[in-house]
DNA sequence: ACCGTTCCTTAACCTACCTTAAGGTTTTTT
DNA sequence: AAAAAACCTTAAGGTAGGTTAAGGAACGGT
């Protein structure tokens, strides 16, 4: 039994939809219960889906060579989540996206995504404004990790996701920020002092 | 006199316009000539277009308090440049954008551009596409900055963009890849070694 | 209710990268 | 053609952050 309201006002906040667009995603989107530490994405598979989460936490992330894993993002609840390089190119993707929480999606296949995009053009524009946005964010990131210490960018995170703070693991998030969870364990000792 | 061709063709990759919509961009788009050094977008005030670039070379970059500046992106001939967050928040954008070597912009503002995404869907679909691209470029800039050292940053630009090598100065790659220019001058030493 | 992970912290030592300073070369401007 | 910027390099000393190792607390699965 998919809740598709929750996705339908979220794309709503941004342009609304007809019936026959409302329509055409309800028949398009399926959706998918993922355990806690079950993958959604698997490095080396092409990723074929978009992820809209509905509740749960899921998280993207590179393993290095060291075997060292590095976050890239984190999906919570009205969040999307894909590797959109693999799925447009149908090349393997070099990330993982796992449950960090018992997380429930609904997901958009790539061609079914294109047909609407082809049907209902509400569907360009909105995906434009999401990925617009999630580039801005991309930028702030990259500016902060070439421009601000460690510390700088663990208060950044805290006060761009207050609500994350005691709901992932420290480890997570220093992978997110870029430092050894023993530094960041530091960092923390050297703030309250 | 603007040359609006190598802008349609360029689009024309992604999606193909039929001739309105072609009329329609070209009464939208102006052209701008920017001299070395030349400011396209300063620090405090809010960006209202969107550039893209006929010839020459433009760098977007970050001011911090200490006064050193923080290389965000390069575009040259066939890429496009914005704040886009200041763009479409009509905030003060906290970026400067100016010209490395004299350069030519075709550019066309908000309003217009909203106005073009109303009345003709397929630029919805191709700033989508666009955005998409540097999205990806964006988290893979990202990846490469909390998982690698600055050596392997280093030859991932030059692989990355091999005809920036020698067109833009070593100070300015060292604030793109996120080192002093010092730094970045021993990393080639050690290279040639 | 238990056992096994995962999670967080501390501390000693190590390294990638920064800072400051200086001198030489190339490019731009006049 | 000269003067002024901008550019690149070298080197000595400093600091942010990594590595390794180890112990304890909290959690998740059965």
């Amino acid at each position: 039994m998919k809740d598709i309201a929750s996705l339908i006002q979220h794309i709503e906040k941004i342009i609304p939809l007809d019936d026959e667009a409302r329509q055409a995603l309800a028949i398009k989107v399926t959706s998918k219960k993922i355990r806690r530490r079950q993958y959604l994405l698997q490095d080396g598979d092409i990723c074929r889906h978009y992820n809209f989460v509905l509740n749960g936490c899921l998280r993207m992330y590179l393993v290095d060579e060291k075997g060292t894993e590095h976050v890239l993002q984190f999906a919570i609840e009205g969040g999307w989540i894909a590797d959109i390089g693999s799925l447009h190119t149908d090349q393997p993707s070099h990330f993982c996206i796992d449950a960090l929480e018992p997380t429930e999606v609904l997901r958009i296949a790539k061609e079914d995504l294109i047909d609407l995009y082809v049907k209902h053009p509400a569907f360009d524009r909105y995906f434009r404004v999401l990925t617009e946005n999630a580039f801005v964010g991309m930028q702030q990131r990259v500016m902060q990790n070439i421009s601000s210490t460690a510390e700088t960018r663990y208060l950044l995170f805290l006060e761009k996701y207050p609500h994350l703070f005691n709901r992932i693991p420290l480890v997570q998030i220093a992978s997110f920020i870029g430092v050894t969870p023993e530094f960041l364990s530091k960092i923390r000792r050297n703030l309250m002092a």
